[in-house]
DNA sequence: TAAGCATTGTCACCCC
DNA sequence: GGGGTGACAATGCTTA
């Protein structure tokens, strides 16, 4: 059974060990407090890139544009283009695509 | 004049140094460059926190309450008292809870 | 075997007929074509609740806080309370609240 | 100044009119049933969107790749490609596209 | 039942 | 400051 299990024990039912319920919290506010420092340095690099954008505004350059750019990249890279070929047959089904010969 | 206004120069306008527009699209390489190499470490954190949080479920840990710890821990404790109360006020408005006298 | 099979014939494979070719992409034509209709349908009802929204907005109300009572509203009162109860267990585990004896 | 300020008065207040604060319930009210309305007319759609889907399926159709083509339809039709020209000029000045002769 | 995916809702940023 | 837009998180559905 998992450990966690005893925090959620039903109302009335018996306590099965301080010592474990004390070692759920705990490893619980490990779980916790990671995530938080997780999530701490996720939110300085989110500030570090605002100030990228922020420097390069100043130098003149359009940040809206920029955006759009990185996004384009990035969809690029993703390459969603698997399964491509199946998807070019319902297109065609369609009449999205022009009709080839087999 | 900034020099990213090169870049925005229009169609026809004579340029006015091949030099500088060189310097800018460096420039504009290296914000993008800097940019998403950031993004690359944000998303990084992000799966790493959704890890820990696997990790925790994987213990018996219910996930969603303790998202939902999380945000309270995170939460200004006065807001978020102010919101509780006006969460009341509205549930009385709607008959969800009963009428007190002021 | 489904007709739709036959757009998934293999290249090569011999076309078993035209004519059910022709059926099958009429038929999921006509499926695609419900579907987006009934996308359509549910965008405008979500620009309504919008609509709505920012009409409460202008008549004074905090829509953040409507949108909670919303939520509260729409959930069984017996899992609210038992997800209320499993906050505070965390709550506890991790000293947000004072101990309690069972 | 918006009725609705008058739920939000704070505490020691003294209420204006009890007629008035009966007609912003009744006004909230009406507002949250309003949105609680449509919210199941588009919880019905989706449900219409899901049975056509199932209806598909058993005939044979890949609603995976249903999915994606209409989504690659939605995003023609929505034609992101304003302001396109100047994406090409950033994109140029980052190598993703080949220089040209102005 | 868990894991991935898709949708939905929330939040923050940006511009007006 | 407020409204609109876009990123992000979170929940629910689908499938393996």
């Amino acid at each position: 059974m998992a450990r966690a299990a005893e925090l959620h024990r039903e109302r009335g039912e018996k306590t099965e060990s301080v010592v474990t319920a004390g070692v759920t919290a705990d490893q619980l506010r490990s779980f916790v407090e990671r995530i938080e420092r997780l999530e701490e340095e996720k939110k300085a690099l989110a500030e570090d890139i605002k100030e990228v954008y922020a420097e390069a505004k100043s130098e003149g350059f359009d940040t809206k544009i920029m955006r759009q750019v990185i996004r384009i990249r990035k969809m690029n890279e993703a390459d969603l283009q698997e399964q491509e070929e199946l998807i070019d047959v319902y297109k065609r089904a369609l009449g999205m695509l022009p009709d080839v010969e087999d």
